[in-house]
DNA sequence: GTTAGCATGTAAGGAGTTACATGATTTT
DNA sequence: AAAATCATGTAACTCCTTACATGCTAAC
């Protein structure tokens, strides 16, 4: 109950590309829409006031050029901020990362949770993917279960949306498909690579 | 500068359907996540503020079964309150399918005014589409741009994601291709017909 | 020397969500 | 008679946007 609330997509998404490298609010917001562009955009009315709350919860903390040692009434220079993380604001990121609830699969925040996946667990990482399909999948039934359903509605503009909406779907569930079968292919591995060093290891010690 | 702003995509979900045919609360948002299901879901907790501001406006009227006559004290009965369009209502309506804008065709507002083009100008139709389309073009061009300028960052999962991402918008290009391709050939027959009405009908005079 | 893009912020407010509260009707 | 689902509603809140306000810096 500490106070540990809304984190929203952005948030994360901060955190995560100021792991990358230390930046300025101004630059933050180009990374993010590059990052997520074909997703979200985010505006500068809701960064800034974001960072300003990272900071006041101590996962950030901003680097100004020089502090002024000399307070001179040309202070006025207003220069580049530049943000970078804390040991605190490390460790929310990596709580952030680990947690494997609709949080992580919901369609706002799914994209951003992806994009940061090599910091994430391996466990972790094909909980979410797995999550997300199954909620993706949900979605196709009830409205495919609804359609079918229902009689006498055959506006054709109504139809082709629903349409290009559940091959879009599908085509999501089929590229989550094929990344849930190379993170098993790759723990598959894993787990053999380990038993290598413990079960053939031994067998080394017989020769 | 009426009292005619905010209106939100649920506005114009709402008086689409009431057009359709009179509708109850409950029923209507049904209705609405399986039209829009695959984009997004409303709550009651939204749908019901907005069927009372309809109200307030005047566009829609509600028709509870019997304003009893004879007002017992078992009045209790709280029954279906089924909602219909006023003819303000309808003007409202043709007047939010008629504005070809940013409303139309950005991410929220893009899905539902397409599911109701049955009862849009052909015109309209076709500058919609086409809005939306060098819409998604521009974001294509400005996230390639970045990535191509962009060296160093090869995280694989934010690259997966990114073509992802670029993979899809491709695909809804595409298929507003094909669909301006189609308004355009009907626009095409239609005024071929019309020219059909008035050149050719002098000939039948002729013989 | 002026436009365009870099850079930082704030105030007001919109659109929708969650969680709650209540009651009616149908199914098991 | 219990459980599920139908049905209506509200209050508090969240996240984000728009519009504004300011100033620096580079290019033309």
């Amino acid at each position: 109950m500490a106070g540990k609330k809304g984190a929203g997509v952005l948030e994360l998404a901060v955190l995560g590309l100021l792991h990358e490298s230390p930046m300025h609010g101004y630059e933050l917001r180009k990374r993010l829409n590059t990052l997520l562009g074909m997703f979200r955009a985010f505006s500068y009315g809701s960064l800034y006031p974001c960072l300003k709350q990272l900071l006041a919860k101590g996962l950030i903390v901003e680097d100004r050029p020089e502090e002024p040692t000399v307070p001179l009434a040309l202070q006025s220079r207003r220069s580049k901020i530049v943000y970078k993380l804390t040991a605190e604001g490390k460790e929310r990121l990596q709580e952030l990362l680990t947690e494997a609830g609709p949080a992580s699969w919901e369609d706002e925040g799914f994209g951003v949770h992806f994009a940061f996946f090599s910091h994430t667990r391996a466990d972790v990482r094909l909980r979410i993917l797995e999550g997300r399909r199954s909620r993706l999948e949900e979605r196709l039934e009830s409205v495919r279960g609804a359609l079918a359903r229902t009689r006498e509605r055959v506006d054709s503009y109504t139809l082709e949306l629903q349409n290009h909406g559940l091959e879009s779907v599908e085509r999501e569930v089929r590229w989550l498909n094929e990344l849930i079968g190379r993170e098993r292919a790759e723990q598959e591995q894993a787990r053999s690579s380990i038993s290598n060093m413990t079960q053939d290891q031994p067998r080394e010690d017989d020769r």
